[in-house]
DNA sequence: GGAGCGCTGTATCGTATGTTACGTATTTTG
DNA sequence: CAAAATACGTAACATACGATACAGCGCTCC
């Protein structure tokens, strides 16, 4: 991405190294520049000639351009823009939220990202793709089985804790890999498999879903942004943020995922007005 | 740009429109676009080669993915993930975010609840509060036990299952009531006990807790706003909120609190200099 | 005022990219 | 269980894109 650099200074944008050379540059490739500053960084994503049309200048002038900002090729160019991008996105500018703590402590960067990390979580989760996943978790002519990984599996007991109360034919699968993959036998076109799986995939779940998948049993999936090799299984996939400023991954995003569906699938089971819901809130 | 229509409903981004149709797509276009989401919408700007292979699919799924969504081809589709991000960049205010489901938001109050509770639960815990309780746990003259209610046994079990791994003498507590009651033999002044208890508090938990304090073991509770019984016995409460409207609670904050604990212990054993730690980095 | 140098656009080329046709595998339906 | 329909990938294709060679123009400096 940004290896450009320019003898002893901190160049971290394309902008601030145009900035930086504009000076030194013949005057179309100066209309160029101000051109992508004034829109930047959109016209530089798009073609050669998209470009040259808009600063009014011909193909090879910005060509020479971007090889005088020190990338090879156009497409290189190209591709540190969207480098930027991605980062300026994942990072919202937008941090409304939480003073910053008077301590300047160590807590408040991790629950920054933390919430972040929700907020983008969800960002990219519809509602309606909640809903779906609910349904399916409501159906109740199948059964429902919950596996994770080795820091996820709590997570999946969590979640199986609560289903198993508002529906039968709930179960976690624990224990030793040879215990649960016995458990395929049970698993058929109806049932759903809830499985937990964030970097580094564990093998033994990708086959375990593998196999449960040639049985025809639908595949929820949580993961991380980076997809579990298991995504390509999976009916459906919850993709949640994983980066905390911490030397562990953070799974809150997902546990929060996954309460939001527990609310989900309860909701729905009253609205069928499944007559267990009623016993169970007497018992609460 | 945003033309692209569906019946009556209003689809204003391509995520949207995604989220819209995901559930009428083949399996493999719904990897592509389930991909697509995940890293949204960054992949998208890349050729049809690289967005297939990062999904795992081949190139021409990719196409029909985009004519799928309605476009003629995938310049086009392209353009309109680029007018959208110009759109966003310029007004970073209008975040065009989850729209609100047609059938009354169902997820927005949750989410929003959930972070308002951490943002409360983390405003009534101060940094040197956590660091004590951190420095606590990454004393190592004694054994760290954890054990949890029906529900928060899994966050005693998240805990655990990376505490166990920076230091040595981490047991999480399982099973019957039997079973760990028994462990109490092995508890004493130098050991911590991590408790997590939230209503309805558990008798088992908290005659457990009591037991454990008259051996003189160090508690540290993990409960919610309105005290466990069991805050009587400990060294360090934990108070995070829970309510959020749905049927059940939330632990979604003593989650996070729990992975910002986990996280300062590492940063403690780390700044110690232990060995067990750099072993560790090499494995991961 | 003439010669040299640098800047810029036109025209051409090679290639990477999107596109399409077709055959196989898989699922669905009668 | 058979047959049709759908989904998916391989491979060939065409185009549009970035790259380059070259010529014209203006500017500067002898």
């Amino acid at each position: 991405m940004g290896q450009a650099r320019d003898g002893e200074k901190m160049i971290s944008s394309i902008a601030e190294l145009i900035a930086d050379r504009i000076g030194t540059m013949p005057a179309s490739e100066r209309r160029a520049a101000q051109t992508l500053i004034a829109s930047y960084p959109m016209i530089g994503l798009k073609t050669v000639a998209e470009f040259s049309a808009a600063a009014g200048v011909s193909s090879p002038t910005i060509l020479r351009f971007v090889a005088r900002l020190g990338f090879q090729n156009y497409p290189e160019f190209q591709s540190s823009l969207q480098d930027e991008l991605a980062a300026q996105l994942q990072s919202p500018a937008t941090r409304t939220l939480n003073p910053p703590s008077p301590g300047g402590g160590t807590v408040s960067p991790m629950l920054e990202a933390t919430l972040d990390n929700m907020r983008e979580t969800f960002r990219h989760l519809s509602d309606k793709q909640l809903a779906d996943i609910a349904a399916r978790l409501a159906d109740r002519r199948g059964k429902t089985f919950l596996i994770g990984g080795r820091f996820t599996d709590p997570l999946a007991r969590y979640m199986a804790a609560h289903l198993a109360i508002i529906q039968p034919d709930v179960f976690h699968l624990a224990g030793q890999e040879s215990m649960w993959r016995d458990r395929l036998i049970d698993m058929g076109k109806r049932d759903v498999l809830v499985i937990f799986d964030i970097r580094r995939y564990q093998d033994s779940l990708v086959r375990f879903a593998e196999k449960a998948h040639q049985r025809g049993v639908q595949i929820v999936l949580f993961t991380d942004q980076w997809l579990s090799p298991i995504a390509r299984f999976a009916r459906h996939v919850i993709a949640g943020r994983t980066a905390v400023p911490s030397a562990w991954d953070s799974s809150a995003a997902l546990f929060v995922v996954a309460e939001t569906l527990i609310g989900a699938v309860t909701r729905q089971l009253e609205a069928k007005g499944a007559k267990r819901i009623r016993e169970m809130e007497n018992l609460r």
